[in-house]
DNA sequence: TAGATTATATCGTAATACGATATATATGCA
DNA sequence: TGCATATATATCGTATTACGATATAATCTA
């Protein structure tokens, strides 16, 4: 089968669209993006790769009673475990992160942020809660135009 | 100067953070990557790399005297004049965007969508709304928790 | 009309997510 | 208990794609 005969069965008809309702969605992802992009530069001059402030956030924003681990990790940002595998030792060999065998389950390795993540995760949140506070309304907005 | 003291001078105070607010942005993020990884999982089904859906619906979503060009496709994305460039060439390849220099602005190339990608971005537009009438629930209540 | 500006294109490079696969540990059940 | 199976993490090769640097063509401006 053909991917283009997975989206829906070839010949089921699909409603017509308007360019009004093409323009809500694009103007939302527009919107979307103006956030994300501002997340990336704001990670990148804080030195930090956009995942990996995404991995600091997950981590630091991790409740339960388990420490979070590389499994976590997979999780929260929706990646496959070795990704995240590969993710945490990146971020190990930054100083981000220590990485320790669960006393528990010696296969789980639990994740910690070092001081220097920390610092850096701080100002990035604080920066970010900021931006969102004037971006909210355009994204409320945006999303309340999609379906009328 | 470092990219680490560009984010904010060294030494600048900064507020402390609950680990509630860590929480609420790690959990909005969380709510956005879940609709985005539905979207990308969609345009994939749907045989589309995810930029080249979301460059179908910019322009498709495009308003404005003008016919959108490569550099409306930069700007919608929020990616450099040529990278969008190299976006369409693509595009053009596979059959999803048909390329023509405008008759007023010879530089300028008016990109226009194949009855194939009108098709196909009609589905995941339908799709997307549908999803987003799901998700939008804890979209907006995710925000709401950021600055309350 | 020369020089500056704008729009698009090309090429080499780097980052990173993925598939396939491997290893270690834990669990379940005969 | 002991072995099969499942789970958690890790490694390696590959592919995609955005970017920087640079180029070319068309347009604008002084």
């Amino acid at each position: 089968m053909t991917p283009e005969a997975n989206a829906r069965e070839e010949g089921t008809p699909v409603r017509e669209l308007s360019s009004e309702e093409y323009a809500a969605l694009a103007a939302f992802r527009y919107q979307l993006r103006r956030f994300l992009a501002f997340s990336e530069a704001a990670a990148g001059k804080a030195g930090l790769p956009p995942q990996q402030h995404q991995a600091l956030l997950a981590l630091a924003g991790h409740v339960g009673p388990e420490p979070p681990s590389v499994g976590t990790l997979a999780a929260q940002l929706l990646i496959a475990a070795h990704t995240a595998a590969e993710l945490a030792s990146r971020m190990v060999e930054a100083d981000l992160l220590i990485k320790t065998a669960s006393a528990q389950d010696r296969r789980r390795m639990t994740l910690v942020l070092t001081p220097k993540a920390e610092s850096v995760l701080r100002r990035l949140t604080v920066a970010h809660l900021e931006e969102l506070r004037v971006l909210e309304p355009a994204l409320v907005l945006a999303l309340g135009q999609l379906n009328p």
